[in-house]
DNA sequence: GTTCATTTGCAATGATCGTTTGAAATACGA
DNA sequence: TCGTATTTCAAACGATCATTGCAAATGAAC
């Protein structure tokens, strides 16, 4: 039963993990949930860091392939054309959310953890979940600048980063209880990603501003 | 000594909150830095859980203070003409930036402990935190709901939720090294608040999509 | 100088942490 | 069926965790 093991353990790690954080999941937690022993984790993946780092290469490489193939599909049907903004963005954002349907809530559970570790400021944990973005960074950063050529590089990457941002929260924020704003409690939807969309969208395409209005008001 | 210890415990746990997380910070260590005793923490504030709560409030709250204030301010001015989307927005993410030259780089780390606190998915440390917005939201909901009366109150609130995404995000990731993007290192600055302003203006002022498209490409 | 309340320091509490050990159990090719 | 390799198990490792009594030190009022 090693692989069902190992595969119980990423499930439970997984959930608890996006639940807890990662330093406040114990590992005698993970093996509880996934009915092993707790010599298992050690044994199958050597260490917990090193079981978080496969919980995020069993999801995130997925994800991040889905965003690079949509990406390149959408610079070849439109080759004479241009893709548009919009279209760069939904194949960036998109396939986050699309993920829930692949693996139902265990997926949804994982995005929390994602939106978790983008505010990790462990430089150990940081540098292993970053490199997992490495393809996908270096596909959209030049897609965007193609779409945006009015932008400088620095422009493009602060945007980037607020749209990063806006993702990242809105996966760890959805199916919990948001206090303020009426305390409603955000689902993630088809509608959801669309209004992200659109959002990002704009935001990337905001007009320069003026350096000598920058200061005023 | 006794404000001094106090204050002393307050910096170093915001310092190393800030750095490696709530669970991740020990009792330990806080006391180490801040060259007190183990025991008074628990002392002076009762618990772990409650310090965090008082590192909040001690910081939290002026910033929110100052995001009302302006508010306020802004809505007087104007009475007679509109007050813009571009200047709530501005009221709203300013404040967080100016705190840094109010308490210097102990201010730039409490910024990011604020980033973090956004992803917190344990219950009791949320609401604790998100409690200390309540004012916050009661004032900018009707602005912004104010400025956009052409959108829905849960667009406004999905929206807002994006603003927030984008502002916590980039909170947490001035002043680390952010892989991706050619390992750029972002700084805060007026330039970049004036990137976030504007780019949170124009995604709150992005078009509603039209409901029959919204599934369409 | 004595009294009293506040604050600090030391040592220890029981609990839980990640990890390891070595034996038992299981799987699998010969 | 035997022999070998893999996997599981209970138990323990040393370390560290948040928290707490209790005595020593300190401060202020009289």
């Amino acid at each position: 039963m090693d692989v069902e093991t190992k595969a119980r353990i990423l499930d439970s790690a997984e959930q608890l993990f996006a639940e807890y954080g990662f330093s406040a999941t114990s590992i005698r937690q993970i093996t509880n949930a996934a009915d092993v022993n707790i010599a298992a984790v050690n044994y199958h993946f050597g260490s917990k860091e090193e079981l978080l780092h496969a919980v995020f290469k069993q999801r995130v490489g997925p994800i991040n392939t889905e965003r690079v193939k949509t990406l390149l599909a959408l610079q070849e049907e439109t080759k004479d054309g241009e893709p548009g903004l919009e279209q760069v963005m939904r194949a960036f954002l998109e396939p986050c959310f699309r993920s829930t349907e692949w693996h139902g809530s265990q997926g949804a559970k994982f995005l929390q953890l994602v939106g978790r570790m983008h505010s990790e400021t462990n430089e150990q944990l940081r540098g292993a979940f970053f490199q997992l973005f490495d393809e996908v960074c270096q596909h959209f950063g030049p897609a965007f600048k193609h779409v945006l050529p009015h932008l400088s590089t620095e422009e493009i990457i602060w945007r980037v980063h607020f749209v990063i941002g806006s993702l990242a929260h809105i996966l760890v924020c959805t199916h919990m209880t948001n206090p303020g704003m009426g305390n409603v409690k955000i689902e993630r939807s088809d509608a959801l990603l669309e209004a992200l969309v659109h959002f990002c969208t704009a935001g990337m395409a905001a007009a320069v501003p003026t350096q000598t209005a920058a200061q005023s008001v």
